[in-house]
DNA sequence: TACCAGCTTTTTATCGAGATTCTACTTCGT
DNA sequence: ACGAAGTAGAATCTCGATAAAAAGCTGGTA
């Protein structure tokens, strides 16, 4: 990987390939959580799906499969990896400890564009709706990419592409917990409040106050998503029936 | 991902697909710098070189760009990615942070096991030659491959596959630059001595100590590659000429 | 029932050829 | 001479078919 979601690409110009625009796509659904009731990934399944070759698919679930969203075993094909209570652990540990060094860094050489990019960020979030206007039990792919984009704006000037890109990787993984917990509608938590603070002290320059608030706004969507986990979450099951006895 | 070392591959029984097998020998490959004199990865070129259909071949090369090992840009093929002394730096100061949290964690999350395997590692280490007994200015593949076990064992304990993963993959990278500098034989360094300081410090528990003799470890490989690069590197030129007037 | 061998079906992995795109060079016009 | 358009060559990317492997199935045996 690099690096998680950074996908160099052909931002500027050169036409994309039909492999890349296939990881794209199973990209976005994979985070959009569109292909939870899967557990293996077939390739020709795939091929149907997106309507490209063997090989585009093959190389594109390669991709992947090298950045941890899908598992992989010689002669046996591509699966989903598996969502379990320790995993989520580990992964929201290893995410406060990249973040907190990614803000605070971020913090101590700030630049003004930065700030800028920042209250930007921060803004667009404030616009966009948590929920699906027209299903309130479904997230807003729209709202999920610019809350994303503004954790990103956070630790944007940690002067690392790296520690950027680690960050990014595993704020995808996380958004394979998070979707399962969320889209359990009505949980009352204020959101945009917590991202609203946290980018309040970091342009405030309070280095210790914003680690704290972003520490707990993981923690917190973590622990929402242990619970959920907790009440027996299978994926086979169609869409998000809480519970089951 | 997932991490860049790490190849889940077929540990255990499984036999190993053409792909995987090429993936392993060019990253081998790549991070001996056997293949600093290239460019340009062609197709053509690594399949006359190892033996495999174009598919494969394709499917590896997808994977290390994945992993940050190569690039690619689409219609254009894959290259690799080149060195600089911005780059060096970043890559140290990111290492240096995902280290350091690692061995903290390790520390203070150690069992007997751990320590086992850590002593194991360092007699290992201590027992390999540090270049090839025949050709005094060229590394001893072997050793690069206990010392990089060696500071996967130190962090071994840190509860976290995803530091880990990272930690390697930084690692991975940092050979490329490592032997730039390394090849030029009699530095008078006492890379062996070090990487005791740091297992004694870490098995006494002393945290801050041994957190501090590895990243001196660290910042002093990078100054050495520094010093090489400003002296003007050339890739293409043959083995190891220093300077050029 | 539990188990194991051998056959059938399904899926993965690979090859080789062809279509598309880029690159370098030549040619033409000003 | 300089720059733009066009052209031959090389490289990438993609498809369809084939070989190889795994998963599933059937039937017979203790």
């Amino acid at each position: 990987m690099t690096n998680g979601s950074t996908e160099p690409g052909q931002s500027k110009g050169g036409k994309s390939t039909l492999a890349s625009s296939v990881y794209q796509q199973l990209r976005d659904d994979l985070l959009r959580g569109a292909l939870e009731s899967e557990t293996k990934l077939r390739v020709e399944w795939v091929v149907s799906r997106y309507g490209a070759g063997a090989s585009p698919v093959r190389e594109a679930l390669n991709r992947l499969a090298a950045e941890g969203l899908l598992g992989r075993h010689d002669q046996r094909g591509f699966f989903l990896m598996p969502v379990s209570a320790a995993e989520l652990e580990e992964l929201t540990r290893t995410r406060c400890w990249l973040e907190e060094r990614a803000l605070r860094e971020s913090i101590a050489h700030r630049t003004a564009e930065w700030e800028e990019q920042l209250v930007l960020a921060l803004h667009r979030l404030a616009r966009a709706e948590r929920r699906l206007p027209d299903d309130p039990t479904t997230n807003n792919p729209e709202w999920e990419k610019l809350h994303r984009a503004f954790h990103r704006a956070l630790i944007a000037a940690c002067r690392s592409h790296w520690l950027i890109g680690f960050c990014d990787q595993l704020s995808d993984q996380a958004s394979r917990y998070r979707l399962i917990a969320q889209n359990a509608p009505g949980t009352g938590r204020d959101d945009l409040g917590e991202d609203r603070i946290i980018a309040e002290r970091t342009l405030d320059g309070d280095a210790d106050g914003a680690v704290e608030a972003l520490l707990n706004h993981y923690r917190l969507t973590a622990a929402m998503c242990m619970e959920r986990l907790a009440q027996g979450y299978d994926p086979r099951a169609g869409k998000s029936q809480r519970g089951r006895k």
